[in-house]
DNA sequence: TATGAATGAGTTTTCATTCAT
DNA sequence: AATGAATGAAAACTCATTCAT
């Protein structure tokens, strides 16, 4: 009981670690465990693993998190940070003079990045099995949404104004494009043949059509830079 | 593979307990464990979580599987055959001369059942996660959406044959219904404030709408030859 | 992560154990943990000890208790229990007419089990430290005291109704009696070369005089009238 | 052997964080650190719980102590000086001619400084548990109530000599004081209740009945300075 | 001196699974 | 069929201790 434990442990020793790669930090470590989680579960994925796949001594973890749900929810916030950023980068890049095009280019976008974007659908599936009644557990999941949101009635608001949409509640429209782009991202969780390209397509025509859009009508509005009128 | 053989369904059979309820045959176990696995996850539900809720000894469930994982699979065609169900009944009950109707009705059918439908997204979502590569692990998620598929093309095809609605790919719009269903599903699983009968009901209208399909034209066709007409 | 968990682990299979020796309950759990708690410290003994010194698999441990902390305080009730065990035995064994007698008999007893009763104290001294303030976690200590306690008054009032004793406040007098003899078993837990039998004598005689206790007035009186004699 | 050589007692040192509070040095930390451990235990208290109890980076106590038993056993050490520091003091404060009233004062000291005293007690009882069989681990706890012991003999042998107690065993009775103390702070630590005021009023009265002291053998004998005459 | 980061060796606890009866 | 008891394997989490800086 006494000296045993202050024996000098042979083999590797703690504390070195001889600057291999730049370890990753609280934020790395999140954004890795999301990888995990949106691939396996909560559950199913140990500290270990992650660990291991962040090339960090498991117990470091808990150097940066309290608990396995605390690195949970920096996940999650992880996955809805970087949805935001896309997001953001699609509005920068993507500023069509016509909102139809954006939201075309919306549905792209997600068919472009559904490997990141799906994360979002398998984690906020998980989520209430994880955090439970948590107070504040699933509220990134609802920020994520709620911007999604408000991003799409934007655009809908501004196509109405311009009388290139029929007088749609933007609102629901706004959920009806988002539940689509739930129900493809989560397809793709599931159905390996799942022809998405070919879906979204056929969607993108669908809420035009719903919109009440046709090229001609944006046409007729004079602008400067026009690019893809859409096909 | 499921043990149908094994159970008893003649009513109360004789031994200590019969007074409380019959004991659960393997179905009953797998309808259970079903629910727990949806409402959880999988790894997040014990053999003995399901013992309890079945009033079972949990070494019974070792009686009629070899396996959680087999007891999953259980669960997943459980469920599958629980939709099976209602599809068949919703097609039995909802014999309508016009497809279109019968379109309507599914999707009113989601919204009245999402409870159990849902379950078939939350296990499709997690089940990749347990069943990883295994052969077969998939097969009854693919048979159910298959099915899925079969029914709503089927329908599609009767409308465009009697010219209600557009020559449509049947197979595409017949993945896009699913895909909106699936993505309504999957959202009344995480987001509690989503309008699922509003948002519903606008998808009805857009999908009537993207298949060219008017309540008028359905009304002109002559009545005679409307008995019984597809299967 | 399919197959893997199926595989007949080789070895030893679990559910065995060919009836060596009577397996610990709860209770025998309870008593060996007590030794350990009392001879180290609850955070200084692992569930492998105790599992060790109880020759079970420390897995079954948790099959009787909730708890590391649920087995601590049924080990404290042990602990109380067998100490009120020895006083059952005591008081009836040792029925003097002449209660102080009795009181110092009672001091022997301590001398004789001291390796018993010491572990109330041990215990009573790390309690707080693992229950903290949890309701009811000092519940057994308390009891026991106040039921020692009891037993002294009772025999000291009985003195003082003989008129062998003054008339000294009883509550007091148990509480100087039983703080001694805490005083003697704490000693005796960090002290090898404590002179216990030789402390304890000394003890024996300081309190009969306090008490005003001569044997010569007890001898004095004839057996049978005895009522309230002194003053 | 606790590194007195390294403590600066130079007040305020240059540094950045001077402003704060003078950093702790080997002595203060074990101080601290005795607080913690007679709270809890040893095996309760983290190094890390230490470290933030001083304001001190945890790893900068491996710079004073090579372990965290080193700093366990300076802390039983810190406890025992404090207790012979209180020990001069009241030796030197009541210096009493009468040698009864240097003993009762002996008493009134350890109810009104229990709080620091028992935390010998405590770490006694605890001591065994931590240090094991090493070699000079219970050193410190056996100086102390040798210590003690020395103490209270000559003031027993001094009354003695003066004819004002009966000629007892000096060391018996020593023990007996002693045990006793150790009985009344090992009560205040486990029972909420316990009155100890009162429970050591009569102590007082006992010992001194004991030792066949009265205030009038003591005034017989004519003194130079008699203060305070006991109330 | 000081400190943040790192680590290996536990410790408690859980659980699928099996066996004797 | 049924069940209580048993077990090995792991998972989450802790912590004394050390190292680079």
């Amino acid at each position: 009981m006494r000296g045993k434990k202050t024996q000098k442990r042979t083999g590797v020793r703690p504390g070195r670690r001889t600057a291999n790669r730049p370890r990753p930090g609280p934020d790395e470590l999140a954004r890795i465990a999301l990888d995990l989680f949106a691939e396996r579960h909560f559950a199913s994925v140990t500290i270990k693993d992650i660990g291991r796949a962040a090339n960090v001594n498991s117990a470091m973890i808990y150097y940066y998190y309290q608990d396995k749900e605390h690195l949970f929810r920096a996940a999650i916030e992880s996955a809805v940070d970087e949805a935001f950023e896309l997001f953001a980068t699609h509005c920068n890049s993507e500023t069509h003079e016509d909102p139809a095009e954006t939201i075309l280019a919306w549905f792209d976008t997600h068919v472009a990045l559904y490997k990141q974007l799906r994360n979002v659908v398998k984690i906020s599936v998980d989520c209430k099995g994880v955090v439970g009644t948590a107070p504040g557990g699933m509220e990134p999941i609802k920020r994520f949404y709620r911007h999604e949101n408000e991003i799409l009635q934007a655009l809908i608001r501004k196509g109405i104004d311009r009388g290139l949409f029929h007088k749609v509640d933007p609102s629901v429209v706004a959920t009806m494009i988002s539940t689509i782009l739930d129900g493809t991202l989560a397809r793709s969780i599931f159905l390996k043949d799942f022809r998405m390209v070919e879906t979204v397509e056929e969607f993108k025509r669908s809420i035009m059509l719903y919109l009440g859009y046709s090229p001609l009508k944006a046409k007729a509005v004079p602008l400067k830079t026009r690019r893809k009128v859409g096909a």
